[in-house]
Formats: C-alpha cells, structure tokens, sequence
DNA sequence: ATGCCGTGGAAACCACGA
C-alpha cells in the first residue's frame, strides 16, 4: 500500500501536474495541502474520472487539505484539531482508510517570526502534540503526515545558519517538533535514510530547485504499529522539474 | 538573499507562502 502526501500550492491550478503525478505513480492514499480552494471549488469530479474518491476541507484563498483514495473507503474522523474553537484556517483532516488513521495535516508556516503568526504556529503546534499524545499508543496504525513547516535539524537544509531565524527552523519549532517525535513516532524516512541529504522543497526563485537549495519539511510520522509495516519512502523529486509544477514535491511511504 | 516567483481574489494591486 502506498501512500502519499503533497502540498499542491493550489489544487485547481495545479490539477494538470496532479492528474499527471496520480497516473504516473497511482498512489493509494494521498494527503494534500494547499489546496487554496473554497469548499464547493474543490475538482472532485476530475478527481474521481482519475479513479479517486475524497474528502476534503477547503477554504477561501488559502490552506485546504484533502484525503484521496483510490480502492478503500475514506471514513472521516475529524476535519479540525481540537483544542481552539476560534481557529478558522483549514489545516487539519483525519481519517480512517483500509484500517489506517490518517492525519493530513497543514502546519502554519509562522513567518515573521517572532511575532502574532510564529505564535500561532506554535499554538497550533502544541494542540497538534495534545492531540498526537492520544493517536500515538492506539493499538491502530497512525500516520501523522503532510507540510509540518518544520526543518528538523541542520541535515534538512542546504545552508542551516541562512534558517536559524526563520520560523521553520527557530529553536522553539525544532524541540516542538522533537516533543512530538519523543511521544513514539517514528519520522519515516530519517528511518530508513538516516544520513542522505533528502529535500521536499525548493524555493520558486533563485533558481533553488536547480542548485539543490532545497528543505525537508514535508514528513511522515508513524506510530509503532505503523512503523513495523514500514517498506520503504521516497520523495517524487522529479516532479519538482515539471512546467507548471507547486514548490514542494510528493514524498510517499510504501507499507505492508 | 530582506519574496527575485507563484497563486488566488479582488480589482489592475494585495495577502500570503517558506
């Protein structure tokens, strides 16, 4: 079973790179982000001709998140992360498919940081640990995953001390993030690439994805019973090079 | 290297992203 997550940076205007990437690699299960579309834009149909059924929570403008799958049924969870009722932005939808939790999630990015957006952030970040404390010890397999904007450490970033102050890498956002691997969730692919140099993202300019000036920020978390199913994990790179293509690129697991 | 690009929405510029 393969599964997939993306940030698409714009669901409708990236649907030809979508459409395409689903038939190349016809993923399973796919967690997007991004999608930048209200509810009622979201191209469910184009998506179902592909051979997809999904759920999603769409917004006005920005974020939106949805679960795409291609055989199993999609049985929805949740679409918001408690613990805010004030929260408006469309980050977060949780699901069960083929006996798997899933958590397609949308960290906020929390630039400029300090400041009201970094604080949001790492509100948001801690109702994400209060929540993941309760998924990690279920005896279910969990998968937390999606664009956490989170540089975990200095081997995820082609020049850490350009991205000390930057909100994806400040301190206080990589021991968040370390808290919530602590609770017993494994990062899938430092798992299986403990030392290799593996991007999810580079910036549109300065010519970022050709020199390789790229960031690890888009994960899979799994939990033990998940983790055990663990085959392999990659990063879909070669769609980053495509015409028309979103700044991050797929990355997937593989599990038994 | 402080958004130089890209997207969506509103209005012919702006907010936002990482």
């Amino acid at each position: 079973m393969k599964i997939a997550t993306y940030n698409v940076n714009g669901v409708n205007g990236r649907l030809p790179v979508l459409l395409r990437w689903l038939e190349e690699t016809a993923p399973d299960v796919v967690c997007l982000q991004e999608l930048k579309a209200p509810q009622e834009n979201f191209p469910e149909e184009a998506l179902r001709n592909a051979g997809y059924k999904a759920i999603w929570h769409g917004q006005k403008s920005w974020n939106g998140v949805a679960i795409l799958s291609r055989g199993a049924e999609i049985a929805e969870r949740r679409r918001v992360l408690p613990g805010d009722p004030e929260d408006s932005h469309s980050r977060y939808i949780e699901a069960t498919v083929d006996g798997i939790i899933i958590a397609c999630l949308y960290l906020p990015n929390g630039n400029p940081a300090p400041g009201p957006k970094f604080d949001y952030k790492l509100g948001w970040f801690n109702r994400l640990q209060v929540h993941a404390g309760e998924l990690v010890n279920l005896d279910t397999p969990v998968i937390l995953t999606g664009d956490f904007n989170v540089i975990p450490t200095e081997h995820d970033v082609y020049k850490p001390e350009r991205w000390v102050d930057d909100a994806l890498f400040r301190t206080e956002t990589r021991t968040a993030f370390r808290e919530l691997l602590d609770q017993g969730w494994t990062d899938a692919i430092r798992k299986l690439y403990p030392e290799d140099k593996i991007y999810t993202f580079w910036d549109y300019f300065r010519n970022a994805y050709a020199r390789d000036a790229g960031l690890r920020i888009d994960h899979f978390l799994l939990n033990a019973p998940m983790e055990k199913r663990l085959l392999s994990a990659g990063v879909d790179r070669h769609v980053r090079g495509w015409e028309k293509t979103s700044d991050h690129a797929p990355v997937w697991i593989h599990v038994s």
